[in-house]
RNA sequence: GCCACCGUAGCUCAGCUGGCAGAGCAGACGUUUCGUAAACGCCAGGUCAAGGGUUCGAUUCCCUUCGGUGGCUCCA
């Protein structure tokens, strides 16, 4: 595939820079200066990484701050000894008896000998040769490449970062490492521009946002990863919600409603008891009956569908809800929005003719790309994935269902990825991801052929021939979940919301007592117009109320003073900070309205 | 779930090795009526996450639980 082209160049340039090879090589100084501190300590593997680079070591007790800050200072002092880094091709047997006392080499060793993994410990295909770098008086089995001396790492361009636990070989159930992240660059410069961009990340961070602008909270009363959303993020979502409900209003979605729970023989037909029963809770008992928290809302759609017989006229039948679902989260990866434990889907389940799923998946794809662009994304990634090993339904099928997938993709012209036996156990499925603001991506959408509902509900439709037949059945979400895409949202813009989705869109700012009949009027207007409007009506000064709304990233903020009243205007200022000045209330309408239009 | 770190007022954070709990902002009240990013004064605000232990005495030390952060693992 072209992207995929792309993104291995552009990794196989990164692992020939000279960046690499510093961030490489700062990981073996590191190394070293650890061993130092630590002669009994057992190293495993220490690769570069994006921005970056880390080491995994087996150590006698956790590291602390003040560890790291010694570690950074020794690696400084081994820069400045000038060693040089010397490559030699070793056997197996003599790479053994130098890493005699080093567990995880010789595993490693093990796993080159036997020509399978690398010494990354990745599976590889031939046979490599056995290669060791020594800088100083430390030797790594590595396969490189490094700078030639130390000194090409420029000791002010490097930072330790953080510790971390890490499986050795990701494995959980074997030890748990402890790793040192640090980064590396080419001057000091770039290291400051590296760690400002982590500052910004962090200010645009949705849970720092979700405080500040008072939009949800998460609390230890009600439990984790359960997400309260409070009048200002209610708002931004009434409006999500309003879209995407005229949205789907326009295109051919009926609008279903279905419970929390169902009985657990609903969910062992579905299979989730057998596939999906560690994402889910413990049933509750009513009436001697077992119950579960639904996990996933198909099995539902599926029974609205199931309830009438159905003709091949009535197909494709498009069920849309916005459906509350709660799945087991293991504590340690929940994180703010994005990851919880209840949250809202924005779920719908197509059904239709064989005949028809390549128009079907034309139309979901469109529509998908027509959401998201309509909030600002405008970088989106496709991800095909195709049929495992392990699956479900007959091969023809998947095959027709991933070439309607991929021709879809190729008509609709957005670059795509295929991940190759990637797709679910039931179907093949594309998933969209966006890129936001700071280029991070983030998977919102996803498309899944489900060839096992089916089958499992014994779904069917009466065709022409009056004979009944097994329809296709596509899941789809587009913003994915509620909670997550706000997540994603409020850090791609920082918290500063397009005006269409400002929970408060106007702040009246009158500069004295006296300006505030008017501004109030000005607001009845405004607000009759279909704007969000709040009055500052504090007794503070102008000052004080424009610094509020700027942080509260109000997106107009309409000072009043007498020269405003006496013309019958306000004075306009934006929270980019412009200052527009005074102009007619109508002509500010206009552009308000304008704006909002083109949500921007 | 695992490893490390953390939890003090609504928020951001002080509180050294155990000896009566502190600031700024936010809030209430009063004064001020002000022209493009923080007026002034006064008041109130706390089971120091919860539970247990050590101690004459615990916010401080130890244990357990809950929650958070960074990773790992997981992610139909």
């Amino acid at each position: 595939m072209f992207l995929e082209e792309i993104m291995s160049e552009k990794k196989e340039q990164y692992e020939e820079s000279a960046l690499y090879r510093i961030r490489h090589s700062a990981a073996h100084i590191m190394a070293e200066a650890v061993l130092e501190k630590f002669p009994e300590a057992k190293f495993a593997i220490g690769p570069a990484i994006e921005d970056g680079f880390y080491y995994d070591f087996d150590l006698p007790r956790p590291l602390t701050p003040e560890d790291l800050e010694s570690i950074e200072k020794r690696m400084r002092g081994l820069i400045q000894t000038k060693g040089k880094f010397e490559r030699k091709v070793v056997s197996a047997d003599e790479a053994k008896a130098i890493f005699k006392d080093q567990p995880f080499k010789l595993e490693l060793i093990d796993g080159l000998e036997a020509g399978e993994l690398d010494e990354d410990g990745n599976p590889t295909q031939e046979k490599p040769e056995i290669s060791l770098y020594t800088q100083g008086n430390f030797t790594d089995l590595c396969r490189g490449p490094h700078v030639e001396v130390t000194t090409q790492i420029n000791p002010s361009a490097i930072k330790l970062l953080s510790v971390a636990g890490a499986y050795w070989r990701g494995d959980e159930k074997r030890p748990m490492l402890q790793r040192i992240y640090g980064t590396a660059w080419n001057t000091p410069d770039e290291l400051k521009d590296y760690l400002w961009r982590m500052e910004e990340a962090k200010k645009r961070d949705h849970r720092k946002l979700g405080q500040d602008l008072d939009l949800y909270s998460v609390v230890d009363e009600i439990g984790a990863g359960l997400i309260l959303w409070h009048p200002k993020g209610g708002k931004i979502r009434k409006i999500i919600e309003n879209f995407w409900s005229e949205e789907h209003e326009a295109n051919g979605y009926d609008f279903v409603y279905t419970p929390h729970i169902g009985k657990a023989q609903l969910w062992e037909t579905s299979g989730h008891l057998g596939f999906y029963k560690e994402n889910m809770y413990s049933p509750l008992d009513i009436d001697g009956q077992q119950f579960y928290l639904k996990p996933m809302n198909c099995p539902f759609h599926i029974h609205i569908y199931k309830n009438s017989i159905r003709s091949y006229r009535d197909l494709p039948i498009r069920y849309a809800e916005e459906g509350t679902v709660y799945r087991y989260e293991r504590s340690g990866v929940l994180h703010g929005l994005m990851r919880v434990r209840g949250f809202t889907q924005d779920d719908a389940h197509h059904f239709c003719r064989p005949d028809q799923m390549p128009a079907e998946i034309d139309f979901v794809l469109d529509f998908s790309l027509h959401i998201l662009r309509s909030f600002g994304f405008a970088s989106i990634n496709a991800y095909l994935s195709t049929k495992p090993e392990k699956s479900v339904g007959e091969p023809e099928r998947w095959l027709a269902a991933e070439a309607a997938l991929e021709d879809s993709l190729k008509r609709s012209g957005i670059d795509y990825q295929v991940d190759q036996g990637g797709g679910a156990f039931y179907g093949p499925k594309i998933d969209l991801k966006v890129n936001d603001a700071l280029g991070r991506e983030w998977q919102l959408s996803t498309i899944q052929f489900d060839f096992n509902n089916p089958e499992r509900f014994d779904l069917k439709f009466i065709g022409e021939d009056g004979q009944p037949q097994r329809p296709y059945m596509v899941h789809r979400a587009l913003l994915g979940s509620l909670e997550r895409f706000f997540g994603v949202l409020i850090e791609h813009y920082g918290g500063a919301f397009p005006v269409w989705l400002s929970p408060i869109q106007v702040a009246m700012i009158p500069i004295a007592d006296r300006h505030f009949e008017y501004a109030k009027d000005t607001a009845v207007q405004l607000r009759k117009a279909g704007l969000r409007v709040m009055v500052d009506d504090r007794s503070e000064r102008m000052n004080a109320k424009i610094r509020d709304a700027q942080n509260q990233k109000i997106p107009y903020m309409l000072v009043i003073g007498d020269k405003e009243i006496e013309n019958n205007q306000v004075s306009l200022r934006l929270r980019s900070g412009e200052n527009p000045g005074p102009i007619a209330i109508s002509t500010f309408i206009e552009r308000a309205k304008e704006d909002i239009q083109r949500k921007i």
